[in-house]
DNA sequence: GTCTATAATTCGATAGAC
DNA sequence: GTCTATCGAATTATAGAC
């Protein structure tokens, strides 16, 4: 591992454990165990070091949704693999994930602008995916908002457990038991 | 509404827009429209200000929560009433519901590990009433720590909406949507 | 790339007059 | 209770020698 990619993996851990705030780059620099001044041969400025995270992440799961959002399959059909991605995403990048749920709002201008427009893109699209299932009678007739949010949020403590290493259960009993639950509350 | 009072809500508002790390005791006079050291007349520090919201909140709800599990109610009815209360409490108090989610970590010792504890202890009380519904044969033979996780998470999304003003169902309704979708996914 | 030193700023908190 | 003024500590970031 060369010096700079320990720092973004250190760095990725502390802010999840306490925050972007409340990480300092000297909490960045002893985990790497070289000086504060040191830090900045790799990145331009703590700003700068959340940005290259969240966006890094975004990315990633966003093509991930949209080949999936824009396939042929079922809307249901399409809810089911859009809840594997996450699981995939999470097992593999549980920091990243964490990050994406919770230090977003530490985004400066304009690019926390573009992270909000970006976020409420994803959820329209979801929203319309229920909104097809409940027209094709694959959906209940649920409130659409409530549903999607609440489908949203119902994965969302995962990352926790999977970076604390406090998850019993592999990443396919995960994806089995998640979208028993999560498919029986949308479904007929 | 005192002083006092207005310092309260507005430091609650504010931790829960910006975090607690990133309110700064200027932006609290700012918003009470006064000075840096008036601040000082009502509450001793940054952190017991913290102290002193969080420990309010979760106390609230624990209270509730104790009054419910030590009935006689059968554990899926249990587990109704605990959503409603959830929901109740995040209506009533949404920036408070807000800080028990995300700012609890920013506790000192050994408030900190207090605070992990009873909420360690809450978990355990929820994952016994899932057993038990598994063993009395109104709830499903689940994994019972992911529905556990997966029940708690999925209400976690509403004190955003509300304290934002975004959302546009009723409180009866909230309750309604939420309960279908959980119990469908825990019950046979 | 690594170190020492330090600039520049921000923040929590207090002193003391009114 | 409210204000001005300021202290002391912490923090991001840079300069410059090696």
């Amino acid at each position: 591992m060369t010096k700079k990619e320990k720092l973004l993996h250190q760095s990725l851990k502390l802010i999840h454990e306490k925050g972007f705030k409340a990480t300092t780059i000297r909490d960045i620099a002893a985990s790497m165990d070289c000086d504060v001044a040191n830090v900045y041969n790799f990145i331009d400025s703590k700003q700068g070091l959340l940005e290259s995270h969240l966006f890094s992440i975004n990315e990633e799961f966003h093509l991930r949704f949209d080949e999936i959002n824009n396939s042929s399959f079922e809307p249901i059909e399409k809810i089911k693999r859009i809840v594997g991605i996450y699981i995939d995403l999470t097992f593999a990048k549980p920091y990243q994930a964490s990050l994406l749920v919770n230090e977003w709002r530490h985004l400066k201008e304009p690019k926390l602008s573009r992270f909000i427009k970006e976020r409420e893109k994803f959820e329209i699209k979801v929203k319309k995916l229920i909104k097809q299932g409940i027209k094709d009678g694959s959906i209940r007739k649920v409130d659409v908002d409530i549903a999607t949010y609440t489908l949203l949020s119902s994965v969302r403590w995962l990352f926790n457990k999977v970076a604390s290493g406090n998850l019993k259960v592999n990443r396919i009993e995960v994806e089995k038991q998640l979208l028993d639950f999560v498919l029986c509350g949308l479904t007929v």
